[in-house]
DNA sequence: ATTCACTTACGAATAAATTCGTAAGCTACA
DNA sequence: TGTAGCTTACGAATTTATTCGTAAGTGAAT
């Protein structure tokens, strides 16, 4: 489909996708708000973050609205998968088990969380059998 | 200790990092040997990095010898957290437990990846346990 | 029709990262 | 001791990201 090879987005632009994703479609002033509850941004900084990022093909804009109304145009699951993957690249030494072992071994695991990951382990086909498998079911 | 807060490196600075942690303390020509595996950079263009480093207090040099040999200046594991946590930050809306479960589901595991985080999570205690563990041993 | 408040487009200043050229410095060895 | 070859220091060009000022556009209420 998008011949589009998804440009790496920015911290800012990060943070928009974020407003985005969460709250579906909304005007600039929303976003700029959304912002402003963690750190001090001005509305034509945000602004011209969205005007770059339309650009880039990372939100879409609706001109039929007034004011105009965004809405990301990449999806979450999809970037989140790009930025673990070329974090793996960049300091796991391309190993996504190494990523995943050092962000459990970082000691901030609740029970809960880790009852969940094991759960989600048991629904895990590996997509890759290892050699081994080659004569199991 | 330390009241540097150590700055978030950049890409190119990682790859170096990952060279020295690899290989421990190299001289310039070793570490451009080693990005040149992956794409073409120019020697002084390592070396500017690699003095850029220096200042940032990413990696220490021993002057003694000649040439001048390098080391990392800061432990990976402690790098791969703070990546991490600025991922998760960035991206996962500040959450660890949905980086690793988008990690998990990406479908690139093997089973005997699979089989290594298992074993992992049978050892890990929960840091901070949920109200519910309050009886449990 | 005017005006007020808000939105948009555009341009530009600053800062940071990337990249290398060039000149000067060191070491071994003829 | 001179010099060839590698290493270092320095400076600078280019690109990308960050940030906002200003002027022009739009719609609602007078």
């Amino acid at each position: 489909m998008s011949d589009a090879p998804i440009p790496k987005p920015t911290d800012a632009e990060l943070e928009i996708l974020q407003v985005l994703w969460q709250h579906g479609p909304v005007t600039v002033r929303v976003v700029n708000e959304q912002l402003n509850q963690k750190r001090e941004v001005g509305y034509t900084t945000t602004l011209k973050w969205m005007q770059l990022m339309l650009e880039k093909g990372l939100v879409v804009r609706d001109d039929e609205q007034w004011p105009h109304v965004y809405r990301a145009a990449v999806r979450e699951e999809e970037t989140q998968g790009h930025l673990l993957t070329r974090l793996a690249e960049s300091a796991f030494g391309g190993s996504a088990l190494k990523l995943v072992l050092r962000a459990l071994g970082m000691g901030q695991n609740t029970r809960e969380e880790l009852d969940q990951i094991k759960a989600l382990l048991n629904d895990i086909e590996p997509s890759n059998p290892s050699p081994a498998d080659d004569e199991r079911a």
